[in-house]
DNA sequence: GACTACCTACCTACTGGTAGGTAGGTTGTC
DNA sequence: GACAACCTACCTACCAGTAGGTAGGTAGTC
């Protein structure tokens, strides 16, 4: 239940959002958001001090709303596997919505020259995928259903990580199956590797 | 035989490159370039008529470097398996001199941002590696060193995209490690899979 | 009267890029 | 050997445009 009219603040965040995505941080400005969104420049601050407050909130928002998409996949899918490929699903449907990157593989991207407060959310992003992840990766060993060497955490990373990467290479090329194979290849190989 | 004295075109190369690779293509200006080789930064215009044929041309020096790079490692190892820890041992180097990424990487993440010129360049960096990957991987296949499903150029782009996005994270992390042991995974898993 | 949600007007710092100049070297002609 | 013509490798000074951010005002709501 959404309102009929969105408030001015979810709708600059909204708008910074698909612009991380999209651009990243380091290029776009305060002006190309406020344009987006119909409103001054100077207004945004009203909303958000300064851009790496803006940011940092975006990132929070980002990480929660993700957190959401993932618990409902936990309570939606039991299998492994199909948690996984729904994983997977939810890069995809990113990409598709309007060729956006993962925001948290953008800004760990321009990490070296992000603001202190936006780093730390870009860690803790990593941080609660890689953990929910290890948690597949875990019940997935323990059922049978999956089959890796080494540590479930270790598979975790390397998973998101291949995915982060694949989604990029699949925006340059503009071709989305690029995503798709690697996600495909990723499950299959957790399939049937020793 | 390097010259005692590197010419300034070079050394603008050099310096541009790294800040490429640390900050990105949208976070230096050719302030910061020329402060770092000693010029003004009107001067570095002699050499480049404007950012956009600099960051071409540093992508076209860096893929031709990475090409020898490859065919160093076809020469010096035989073994599929060896030659694809040793293309691990390529990024993990670059991430351990200064912190750097793939310039690729980096660039591919910009990719909405760049002049069509470095976006062909970036492209053209994807497909040499992968070309050079999936020689790999249908070598590895044909001698039964390497096991993997689908087709060898699909294995190609997922291991390629995978050290990508690994590298991105092992930096955010200041973790070396993480890089490594992502490449270590992905090799075992391409040892054992069926 | 206080608060929210904006606005105009403005600031300083910086961006990529240009115009025009200069010091010093090389080349060609007589 | 003298001198013009031209080159490379920079320089200072400047341009329009944009960056993030600030000060102070106004119209409407509680």
């Amino acid at each position: 239940m959404t309102p009929a009219t969105v408030p001015t603040r979810e709708k600059l965040l909204d708008a910074a959002e698909e612009l991380v995505q999209t651009r990243g941080y380091n290029a776009f400005s305060f002006r190309d958001l406020a344009k987006r969104v119909g409103i001054r420049a100077a207004s945004v601050h009203h909303y958000f001090p300064s851009k790496a407050d803006l940011g940092r909130r975006l990132m929070d928002r980002y990480r929660r709303s993700f957190g959401e998409a993932l618990e409902a996949i936990s309570s939606g899918a039991r299998d492994p596997r199909r948690r996984l490929e729904k994983f997977v699903g939810l890069f995809r449907e990113t990409l598709r919505r309007g060729d956006r990157l993962c925001m948290c593989g953008m800004l760990a991207t321009e990490y070296a020259t992000l603001p202190a407060g936006i780093r730390t959310e870009v860690r803790r992003f990593y941080g609660d995928s890689e953990a929910w992840l290890t948690d597949v990766f875990n019940e997935g060993r323990r059922t049978g259903r999956l089959r890796f060497a080494g540590k479930p955490a270790a598979a975790a990373r390397t998973f998101f990580g291949a995915l982060e990467g694949a989604m990029i290479a699949a925006r340059a090329f503009g071709d989305e199956r690029r995503l798709a194979s690697a996600g495909q290849w990723l499950v299959q190989a957790l399939k049937t590797t020793a």
